[in-house]
DNA sequence: TAGATTGTTAATCGATTAACAATC
DNA sequence: TAGATTGTTAATCGATTAACAATC
C-alpha cells in the first residue's frame, strides 16, 4: 500500500484528523475538495496535504481536486480501520468505564471483548453489555480469545505487571491511560502512551503564557 | 523566566513528561540525576535533555548532573502549576465525570470550580463534591466565579455553540474532548485538542503495520 | 481549449544530535 | 587534581513549504 518504504510517524499522526474532516464533508453533502480548500479548514498547507497524502499514492485529479468519499474511503484503508482485531480494557474505573461508552471501537479497527477489574465491587457489572471479569482469569481469557489490543487503565502501581502479563500473552498493541509510561523498546509491540495529565499541563503552560503565544498557529494559504 | 524568547512546542509537550519522570526519582529517593541517566530511562537522548533545560535555564552542574528536587521544582515553576486557575468541565457524560474524579486538577495548576450539563438526569448530580449545574446557567455562573479554562466534553454537534458563548464570555483555555475540533485561529484562545479517537486510530494503523515499525523507536545513549 | 489543481522536485526551515570547551 | 558532566555551538537530519511542469 505504501509508496515510500518509512511513512514519518507526523504524517500518520495526520491521517485520522484527515479522515475526520472527510467523513464530515462527506455528510455535508460535499463531494470534491481541493487541497486548497481543505488546508484552509483544517489549518494546514495546501502542500502539506498533497505531500502527506501521496506518502500512499496518487488520489487526486489534476484541476479537479479529490473525491471527498473515495478518499475518505482510502485513508480508512490506509488506517485499517475494516480489519476487526479483537480488543480487551484492564481496569475498569472510571476511565476504563468512560472508554469503554464513548469510543467507537468498531468505527476505528477493533471490537470490544473483555473488560478485567481487580475490584470485588465491579466484577460483574454490566459495560456495554460485557460483564467485567477479575483480573485473575487474564491469562485464560486471553489464550481463548487472543486479543491483539489492550487498553490499560489501571492506576499507575498496577500497570507494569499487567503489560508484562499482556506482552506474556501475546498482545502487540498497547493503548495505555495510566500514569506509568509503557516503554517503546519492546521489539514487535506497539505503543499509544496517552497521559492525561501531560495535556492539561500542556495546557496551563500555554495559559500561563498566552501573550507569548498569541496568534501561534498561522493559518496558511496558498498564493 | 524564558532564556530564548521562542520556546518551541515540541519543548514544551516534553516538560510534563520530565515533571513526571523526575517526580517519580524522587518518590523513590533518588537525590541527583545526570542527563544521561536519564535520557536512558526515557528514552531520549541526553543532548536533547540538556538542549531542552537550556531553554529555560541552567540548572546543572558540571561534573555533577541535576538534583532531582531542584530539578522537578524548577519544571513545576516553568510549567505554573502553581498559579491556579479556576477550571469549568461542561458536558457531565461518562467523559465528563471519568476526567472530574481522575485528573489531579489541583497538582496540575487548576481547580475545578463548577460542571455543566443539559440533561435534567444528570443536573444536580454530586460529583467530587460540587452539584451538576444546568448549562442555561453558564454566563451567570461564569460572570461570578471567572474560570479561565473549559474542559469540553459535549457532543460534538453541541460543541461549537458552547465554545462559542464560552469565548464571549472570556474564557481563555480550552481542554477539548469532543469531536468538533476548535480551531487554533481565534487570537488570545489556547487549545488543546485531545481527540481520543484519532489517538486509536494511529494505534490500528501501527498494529495494521507492525513488522515495518518494528523496533520504531530507537533507544539511544551517548557514547 | 483555458483554467485549475495535482504530483513531485527543490529550497527552506526547524528540530535533533554530535562535539567539545568550560567548569564543578 | 582528575574525572565527570554540563552548557553551548556546530553539524546533521528530517519535515514543511514553495515552485512548477504535468495533466485533467
Amino acid at each position: 500500500m505504501a509508496r515510500h518504504e518509512k511513512i514519518s510517524i507526523s504524517v500518520i499522526r495526520r491521517l485520522p484528523r484527515y479522515y475526520r474532516f472527510l467523513g464530515d464533508l462527506s455528510r455535508n453533502g460535499v463531494l470534491r475538495i481541493s487541497s486548497k480548500e481543505l488546508s484552509a479548514r483544517m489549518g494546514l498547507t495546501a502542500s502539506q496535504i498533497r505531500q502527506d497524502l501521496n506518502c500512499f499514492g496518487g488520489f487526486g485529479q489534476q484541476g479537479y481536486g479529490y473525491n471527498v468519499d473515495a478518499l475518505h474511503a482510502e485513508i480508512g484503508s490506509i488506517l485499517g480501520i475494516s480489519k476487526i482485531f479483537p480488543a480487551i480494557i484492564v481496569g475498569a474505573g472510571n476511565i476504563g468505564r468512560a472508554i469503554a461508552m464513548n469510543i467507537g471501537f468498531e468505527n476505528m479497527g477493533f471490537k470490544l471483548t473483555g473488560i478485567f477489574d481487580s475490584s470485588p465491587d465491579v466484577i460483574g457489572m454490566e459495560i456495554r453489555g460485557i460483564s467485567v471479569i477479575d483480573v485473575s482469569q487474564l491469562e485464560t481469557f486471553c489464550k481463548a480469545h487472543k486479543p491483539k489490543i489492550a487498553v490499560i487503565t489501571v492506576p499507575q502501581q498496577a500497570a507494569p505487571d499487567i503489560v508484562d502479563r499482556l506482552i506474556k500473552l501475546g498482545i502487540e498493541s498497547f493503548w495505555n491511560f495510566s500514569h506509568f509510561d509503557i516503554a517503546f523498546n519492546y521489539p514487535g509491540i506497539v505503543v499509544e502512551n496517552v497521559h492525561l495529565g501531560d495535556s492539561l499541563m500542556t495546557l496551563c503552560y500555554m495559559t500561563n503564557n498566552l501573550s507569548a503565544l498569541a496568534a501561534h498557529q498561522p493559518q496558511k494559504t496558498e498564493k
